[in-house]
This record gives C-alpha cells, sequence and structure tokens, in this order.
DNA sequence: TGTACATCAGTGAACGCGCGTTCACTGATGTAC
DNA sequence: TGTACATCAGTGAACGCGCGTTCACTGATGTAC
C-alpha cells in the first residue's frame, strides 16, 4: 500500500523541511554567508552528520531556500494583476497592489528577508540564482503590463523598462516593510503609493520610441 | 617640530588604512558577516592581535566603513548636481547624471559594492549606519529637487518621495554595474536613462495635493 | 499473515583546523632636562 | 646637542572553542516470498 510505503519518505520529507525553516529561522539575524551548518543542524534538532542526506552543503540549501521564496512571491504578483480588473479607479489599483504587497511580507516575512538580504549578499550561487528569479519575475510582470491599455504602441524595451521598474519598486518596499512598525510601515505605503501614481502618471504621458 | 612629532602617527594612520583596504579588498568576494578579524589582519600583513589597536571589533570597522563610502558618494551628488546647468535639456542631463553615475561606480568600485550589499545584510549597526547615511543624503536630494521649477507648488512629501525614488534608483543601478561587462554596462545605463525619463515625465504632469 | 533480508535516514564520536581574545614583551618614537 | 625615561604600535605565543566533514553504527521502514 502506498499509504504505509510513503511512511519513509514522508519522514524524510519532514526533516528536510526542518532543515530549511531552522535556516530561515536563523537567517532573521544573521546573513546567509555567516551561517553554519551545526548551527542548521541544532536549531532543527538533528545531529550534523544527518545534514548530508538532504543537501550537498549549505549552498545548496541556500539555492532551495530562493527557489521557494520566489515560488510564494510568483502566486502573489499572479493573484494581484489577475483582481486588477475588479479596481476601476487606477489610484485604487495602486492602493490594492501596495496591500498585497504589505500582507505578503506579513504572510512570509522570512522568505522576504532572505530575498532582500541575499540578493546582492556575498555568496554567488544564492544571488545568481536570485538574480535569474527575478529576471523570470520581470519578463512576467512585462507581459503582464503590455496587456494594458496605456502600454499600446509601446516598444518592447520600454515595456521592460517599466516592468523592472516596478519589480524594483516592490522589492525595495517589502524590504523596507520589514522592520517596519505599524506607524512607519503607514509612512512607507504611503510612499510607495505616491511613487507607483509618479511613475502611472509618467506612463500615461510617456512617448514611445 | 610637529613633522616629526607626527611621524608615529602617521605610522599609526597608515596601518588603519591597510586595515581598512584589506577589509574592503576582501569583501570582493563575501560579505561583511563572514569576514574574520584574523583574516583582515593577514591580508593587512599585520599580527592579529595589533587589530585592536585601531578598532575595538570588526563591526566598528565596518562602520567605519559605511561613513567613508557614503562620503565619497555625497561629494559624487554634490558634483552631479551643481553642473546641471550646464545641460539645459532634460535627456542630457539624464544621460549626464547617469554618467556621473557610471563613473563613480568605476573609482570606487570596493565602496560601492559594500553600500549594495550591505545595505540590507545582517549586521545591524552596519546597515543602520548606512540607512542613517542614507537618509541624510536623500534630505539633500531633496534639498536640490525643490529647487528645480518643476517643483514649484509640490507639497515636501511630494519632493521627499521623488528624491527616495531618485536615491534608490542610483544605488540600484550603481549595484548593477558592479558585475556588468561592457556590453551589459550599455544596456544597464540605456535602461536607466529610460527610468529617469519615465519619472521626469511623470513629475511634469503631477498635480500636487 | 509471517519471516528473512535489504535499504537508508539519522547517530555519535573523532579528526584537524582556524577562530577571537589575552598577555607579557620589544623597540622605535617622543619628551624633559 | 646628549642622555635618561615614558609612551605605545605592533609582536608572538597561548587559551579554549566551535567549525565542517568522515566513519562505522543502529534500528525503523520496505520488500520478497
Amino acid at each position: 500500500m502506498s499509504q504505509t510505503t510513503g511512511a519513509r519518505q514522508a519522514q524524510k520529507q519532514q526533516s528536510r523541511r526542518a532543515l530549511l525553516d531552522a535556516a530561515l529561522q536563523l537567517l532573521e539575524h544573521q546573513s546567509f554567508s555567516s551561517l553554519g551548518m551545526r548551527e542548521v543542524t541544532r536549531e532543527a534538532g538533528m545531529s550534523p552528520a544527518g545534514f548530508y542526506r538532504h543537501f550537498r552543503d549549505l549552498n545548496d540549501l541556500g539555492v532551495c531556500l530562493v527557489e521557494e521564496a520566489l515560488a510564494s512571491l510568483h502566486l502573489m504578483i499572479g493573484a494581484a494583476f489577475a483582481e486588477q480588473e475588479e479596481h476601476s479607479e487606477p489610484d485604487e489599483l495602486i492602493a490594492h497592489a501596495v496591500q498585497v504587497i504589505a500582507d505578503h511580507v506579513q504572510a512570509h516575512r522570512a522568505h522576504v528577508r532572505f530575498i532582500a538580504r541575499e540578493r546582492f549578499g556575498g555568496v554567488r550561487p544564492v544571488r545568481e540564482a536570485i538574480a535569474a528569479e527575478l529576471e523570470r519575475f520581470t519578463d512576467e510582470v512585462a507581459r503582464a503590463l503590455a496587456l494594458q491599455p496605456v502600454s499600446a504602441g509601446w516598444s518592447t524595451e520600454d515595456v521592460r523598462m517599466v516592468a523592472e521598474l516596478y519589480v524594483d519598486h516592490m522589492v525595495l518596499t517589502a524590504a523596507a516593510l520589514l522592520e517596519a512598525d505599524a506607524q512607519e510601515e503607514q509612512r512607507i505605503t504611503a510612499t510607495a503609493r505616491r511613487q507607483l501614481r509618479l511613475i502611472s502618471v509618467g506612463r500615461r504621458h510617456w512617448i514611445s520610441d
């Protein structure tokens, strides 16, 4: 029976999860390059040698975290764009988008912190994995932007440039929200809405080459 | 005589410089939180114990690096704004500003890398020092923007929001240029110019509250 | 169902190594007379 | 200028400690008959 046959696999999966979660936990107060694997196994309640049953080394674990963190981001942006028809007013749409980011930070704090911290961090494999995922992410945003009426007649470079601006802005806003208390959160989201409005005004009056 | 009296101080200053430079050198391939102080003294050609004649610990050295790195950035932005009268065409001004950034990255590669990498890095004292300096930096930019004719009638919040957008954009562009070869540099600067133009268009058509 | 063997996730001890910090020291530089 | 003493930047040895990795192992889970 597959239910019992999978028991071992299920346990292994659970241990792997424990290692990933332990790492995310520890990364709240340090950056990835200073993380130790004894530290991670200790936090996960496993003996040091057990680590090697799941990952080749810490960088391997790091790359898995990148994929995991950006998968949830993909879902977020998908949801945000899917709902845009519900908001006829541009300002309403912007307010909603910023709220989606704030909610995402609330729900995936550790993942967002990891991406923000390691995007320009000192560990090449992790940095490159993040760059590659954000690239794909920007493509996705560019495709969605190209469908909006305001982009009619725009060159692909111009659409892409706006997509990059939005993605960078989103990641920076998320990073800023990480350390904010309730009051700072108000200020940050208010500023983010203004900035998105400025970009939106720029798009409406843009003359594409 | 003060020339000879200062000999000891001058030598000390030189050793301190050697430690800072050694750290900057090592930070090309790792992040600050994984830096070791034996590593730094080794690179500087000094015995480990000598370190304590100059810094309390590595964080102390890190904060000094922040101040140093952002001092050169202040000079840069000052120069960029001072020269703006020479460029009557907005597009020319934007192209010039982007060139100033590219030149700065070329001339202060290690400093720029340090700021980009540690801005959201895992070492709190360093992160907070960078945040504080960028804050002052943004104030400076906001003051310069307020003087431009296009900002007439704008609320201080709106001017500040644009300043933040510019500073973030500048730091991101500088970070992107760090790892770029000649061809990528073309793409990055071209995109940066487009983005600044979009923001510029947004500013011209903005209606401040 | 029961039995005998295979698999393999996780253990615990061991290894050599580099770490950060301390300490008493050395010897060039600085100062007082 | 010359001498005797003070300062203090930098040394080299020593410390205890936690690191990453390896190894033979244990015992629960899975498989074949």
